[in-house]
DNA sequence: CCCACACGTTAATGAACGTTAACTTCCGTC
DNA sequence: GACGGAAGTTAACGTTCATTAACGTGTGGG
């Protein structure tokens, strides 16, 4: 019987991440259920049950990527933060590294949000808990950088606030293609937004 | 051989706005995919197939709610826009609009951006072509509320702005239980981004 | 009275899909 | 040079699910 060879990656991506990318890909283009297993090793130039050499299933892919990209944003976010000096530049380092990934992982931030739901339920709460510790971060440092938001009753607010500017830069792989101009515009306003405190 | 009975709606709501009701909570809760037309029909007291007496069939059932959420969202946001007197106002009353639709279609504004995806070609079509007529009107109206934003090259900041103050309102559901002071909050951020570009 | 029709029911169908099983191939190492 | 494990393959399994088929029931107008 003869059966089709076993041919090596070909690219330079180690598998693994190579089913990553493609994974994102289409998990974003058409959803998480609706994208199968087969397609998903068409895409890196296998069969669907050999991914399992890889990943225990579908749903350890799609908790590989979420919780990543979920714990690179804080991670890199509180590098950032550290790494500045006086909070008005920590916010501006936020705002940069926000806008790289959603350049970057553009697919990773769609599905960050709307695929939640088809995460295992322990996936689900460690996820949950590195979204809050990042909004939290950035809560902190907008507190900082506007005073007017540092008193306790505008904590409402300062959140509200900043979940408007994740708004803002994640609508960017929504709507046109990467378009760097637009993107460095939204960072921009991203700042204005923020700047309006100080009136 | 004994069947169960033909039992009428038992609510006040016509079946078909009854399906309509659970279906758009189903979908939000789990999405699209997730969930099966036996799911639907039990929860509005039937059998899965009874539902084919209603709708064409699953899929006909995400379009109506989709189609009819934009429609909806661009009528009311029209006739809110014509009824004002002044740019100013009819900005405020835009805002007043689609913050009330987030408050009473909470499950629809959560399905409207993110099962876009799982709707026929020709539905979608249909969809953004809603969409995007509705976006049009608020960026109307901001460039004529905000005059530096009526310049040619600040179309696209007028543009993202619009954005960034749908994702402020629309993420509204995301986060905790129907606040009314933290809704009526975010109104008053959608109005300080835009303000903004007063100084 | 009846009968047409709206509105259900249960059973069956057929396709899609995630996963497992069994088998093959290639390569580095002793 | 054998061999063990990593990384594939195809085939099969069991479920799930949307949809269709065939059949029943209540009700309002003739």
């Amino acid at each position: 019987m003869d059966r089709m060879p076993n041919v090596p990656p070909a690219s330079g991506l180690p598998r693994r991440d190579q089913i990553r990318k493609e994974a994102a890909r289409l998990f974003a283009a058409r959803g998480f259920l609706g994208v199968g297993v087969d397609e998903i090793g068409k895409a890196v130039g296998i069969s669907g049950p050999g991914l399992y050499r890889h990943f225990a299933g579908k749903d350890a892919m799609l908790a590989d990527l979420l919780v990543g990209i979920s714990e690179r944003l804080l991670e890199e976010g509180r590098r950032r933060a550290d790494g500045s000096e006086g909070p008005a530049a920590a916010l501006d380092a936020l705002i940069g590294g926000h806008v790289d990934f959603a350049l970057d992982d553009r697919d990773l931030i769609t599905l960050h949000d709307r695929e939640l739901l088809n995460l295992r339920e322990e996936d689900r709460r460690t996820v949950r808990r590195l979204q809050r510790a990042y909004v939290e971060l950035w809560v902190d440092v907008v507190r900082q950088a506007y005073p007017p938001l540092a008193a306790p009753t505008a904590e409402p607010v300062a959140r509200a606030s900043v979940h408007a500017v994740f708004g803002l830069i994640n609508s960017t792989p929504h709507s046109h293609g990467p378009n760097p101009a637009e993107v460095a515009e939204r960072a921009g306003l991203a700042r204005g937004l923020l700047s309006y405190y100080f009136d």
